[in-house]
DNA sequence: CGCCCTTATCGTTTATCGACGATGAACGAA
DNA sequence: TTCGTTCATCGTCGATAAACGATAAGGGCG
């Protein structure tokens, strides 16, 4: 349980920058995909943006595939599927009741 | 646009930490809502996770109703909601093509 | 071979995060 | 009012993340 904890916070650690956040976007309406195209969407430095692309390939999240001199990166939705389930998970609250503390003691 | 990438990768952030995590699901499998009893469950000092729940809450994924001397904490499932949202909208790729680099132009 | 284009990596600086102990505020009970 | 409990806040420290420029690595082309 705790691991998966682990998997689901690095997932959401990949989501923690609205530049990469950006990136997926840009991934997912694209056609096919596109190399350092990137760099100008974003407005960040090359190595920059190479950094989060890194760390979006690391989580899962994006595939790059050497296409030539360049690279065809793409969306990996798959990556995203644990943290979907944990969302959906917590959508369906069993009870919403508050714990009243019932210091006065029954039994 | 961008602003909305601002609010996923906060809702990210919210995410990006397993102790987080498990609250979550620790409120999520809770009847009600419990106090203190969070600060056993993960394992942290007292002020750690208090931390930890100021930023659920501000990230609007928990509510904190006070019950007398203590609060009473709870999911806020629709916290979550635009986040599921990004998820699902780049779960359906409309198209996978890779784009081939055709230094030989055509046309 | 030498050149250019594209991407990754290195090293550094700055900012943010995570954790803790200590302290303070709010409330019920005695 | 005084005490004990519960939770939030403050200050601090080490660790991690983000950003940049500079530099190297890989591959096509003349």
């Amino acid at each position: 349980m705790t691991d998966s904890d682990l998997q689901i916070s690095e997932l959401g650690k990949a989501l923690a920058h609205p530049a990469r956040i950006k990136i997926l976007r840009l991934l997912q309406k694209t056609p096919g995909c596109i190399g350092g195209d990137i760099v100008g969407a974003v407005g960040l430095a090359q190595s920059t943006v190479s950094e989060h692309l890194r760390i979006l390939k690391s989580a899962g999240l994006i595939r790059g595939d050497i296409s030539g001199p360049r690279i065809c990166y793409a969306l990996n939705p798959e990556g995203l599927a644990p943290l979907g389930a944990f969302i959906g998970t917590l959508d369906a609250p069993e009870d919403d009741t508050c714990w009243t503390p019932d210091t006065s003691k029954e039994t």
